[in-house]
DNA sequence: GATGAATGAGCTTTCATTCAT
DNA sequence: TATGAATGAAAGCTCATTCAT
């Protein structure tokens, strides 16, 4: 009965997140209630407020959790000891193919990042928490803040970036250019090809990674 | 007198939709109830409904007023007398000052297309009445759906395209592609300048359109 | 153009009375509100405060009007001079037919009557107006009010009851339960025929007030 | 503190109930809103909609109810092994005092039915769930819907009209029209009594019996 | 007489959150 | 841990009535 009891340690709480992830995805924050988390995920109400403060920590988590695992892959992909240019093109195509496979924890990112939060001001905000979107992660400049409180991803992408250019391989444009005509392309047209609006196969691949090279080359 | 009330003819209905479009833009739907559209537009709850049918519709229409104006703004912009690649970069230019030139209207765009509308259909989304988003707009194909149906600075930009390529000018990209290699990048980084993530001057302008045209030239 | 003013006189007005009598029989009270009856007769909202103080008074008013033509229709059916066991047939029959030839009217009777009014208390009410509902109408014992303060065809079938008694033609029932089997089963079953629950014809009808007469003869 | 539980079990949901009949039947429907109920029974409104889906679907359930309480009453009040005239005036005499003893539910039905239900066509309705009014129920024909399928009462009294008529006991009139001499009356006149329009005692409720009975008996 | 824009209290319903068990 | 009944503020929307024109 114990070893039946470690299986279930944390099961309910991982319900409830991919519960919360699969319907903010498909219905969007504000067509989510609490009420719905809770009947998909099998979990009580009072049993999700257990594992979480409020439904904005729920969401937050949840947001962080994303961003990592997007992070993580991206890491794995990069092999420091390949050329700059052939690594380059390597990170072009894992973040298209994450979002191909992701489409779920797109769908959610895209939600959760549209919600303006100027106005709240809730706890968590005010005790110094962050959320950075993925349009942010992309313009961010590290120049504005310490490249090392960053998350590793995002150092590994900067250092990157700033060894092409060091090398004079890429044209001398802001970073958020870059990032939006290389990390931002790849998002956005991955997107739309998980949601069937755009076609792509290996040879449309390579010839829109070329022309992304093309735009920043030098 | 009368020259008084021609001046307040429809005075207050303008003030309704300006108020949702600045309250939307600000703290997106979901934080901008009727309540706060009449406090900050000076007309009661109930003349909000005298003359618009739900919530639902006042947005409608005040989405479908932003996209006009765009298009035409877009469609002033263009001179068809112009040669091809002169013409390509004008409209590019155009679209980055227009959104620099119109934060609110971006801003409320973007909360309004990221909401799911999969579920609700309401009537007048049965009537056949549409909501192309802007990323709709991007990656819209012509071979879809008839040409002649779309919104004529929509039309504009596809004959360009077909043009640019017709001369081999441009790679033979998918149309989304390009659509987001031009346009796309173009509203993006116009919303990270409005929203002061990026310094732009007329040199870094003329260095990202040429950035961008890069990655079509053939 | 006199003339033609002329022609127009009241015309509105009854256009109001109509659409709230047809509304009010389809819809019922609580889904009538004013701007239907408004665009049901043509009439704009603020003409209808013109001709009636309030919603209220337009349906009291209307009520008092349809009871009265009721009432003269019973009044014009009776004649003094028939025998009494052929005027009570003759106003059976009259009240049969003539819910038969007015199921709008019915109808809205019996929305109107069907609301209680003991809370509200308004104006038109502790002036002394006063409602009589059908089923009072059946019911009201005369030796609780002076008859004379009756209308005329209240008075009229009281009458011929009390004619019917003294010359101990009919049994010694309470008035209520008098007017319960006969002007009442009368006006039920006459709703039913009109909604199409009940075919009647001559042989049916003759057999259904010989039925009522079997009642209450001794 | 076991005990104390179970008497508590559904208590909330059954003052929200009666609440409602009592409101319903003192101001009608539509002046008894959601905060009236929540007030009366000391339940918040939030907690209404935890038992009932909807105010529409809190009316049906207290409707369906007040109904079957009604049939049982009249099928416990049935006696098969007596002779039929005495069953007939068994039934018509327990249907009279159900009435009188319950002038609160019977208000409610009189509310409930009177609404017009034409137009909404809302959820539950279209899923094949039924109202049968009062009037309906003393309306209905055997032969247009399967008698099997109708509430055990109705059913009941159908078979001994057919049995009083199979033996030649009353006349051949409609069934409706037999339904309004017996049971329609005796609801009629008994919502009087209770409303105090009408006194009734043993004599007077032997001579109506005896009335009804000469109007059908062949 | 006639219009319909304007008002605002009040309606039904939703939902994040709490708490007794 | 776990439940779900309970709360109540706030949402979208309706409608009788008023009033400037």
């Amino acid at each position: 009965m114990q070893e039946r009891d470690d299986e279930h340690i944390g099961e309910k709480r991982e319900a409830i997140l991919q519960a919360a992830l699969e319907l903010v995805a498909r219905n969007g924050l504000q067509h989510t209630p609490m009420s719905l988390i809770s009947r998909h995920s099998g979990a009580s109400v009072g049993v999700i407020y257990h594992y979480f403060e409020s439904k904005e920590e729920l969401l937050m988590i949840l947001y962080t959790r994303v961003k990592a695992d997007m992070g993580q892959a991206l890491l794995a992909a990069d092999d420091p000891r390949q050329p700059l240019a052939r690594r380059f093109q390597t990170l072009w195509l894992s973040i298209f193919r994450y979002c191909l496979e992701h489409p779920l924890e797109m769908a959610f990112l895209e939600q959760y990042e549209s919600v303006p939060l100027e106005k709240p001001r809730t706890a968590w905000q005010q005790e110094g928490r962050q959320r950075q979107t993925v349009d942010e992660f992309i313009s961010s400049l590290p120049s504005q803040q310490a490249i090392e409180s960053l998350p590793l991803e995002t150092q590994m992408i900067y250092r990157l970036i700033a060894d092409l250019r060091a090398h004079d391989l890429i044209k001398d444009l802001p970073l958020p250019v870059i990032g939006e005509l290389t990390l931002g392309v790849a998002l956005r047209l991955a997107r739309q090809a998980a949601a069937g609006q755009l076609h792509v196969d290996e040879a449309i691949l390579a010839a829109i990674a070329k022309a992304c090279w093309d735009a920043l080359a030098r």
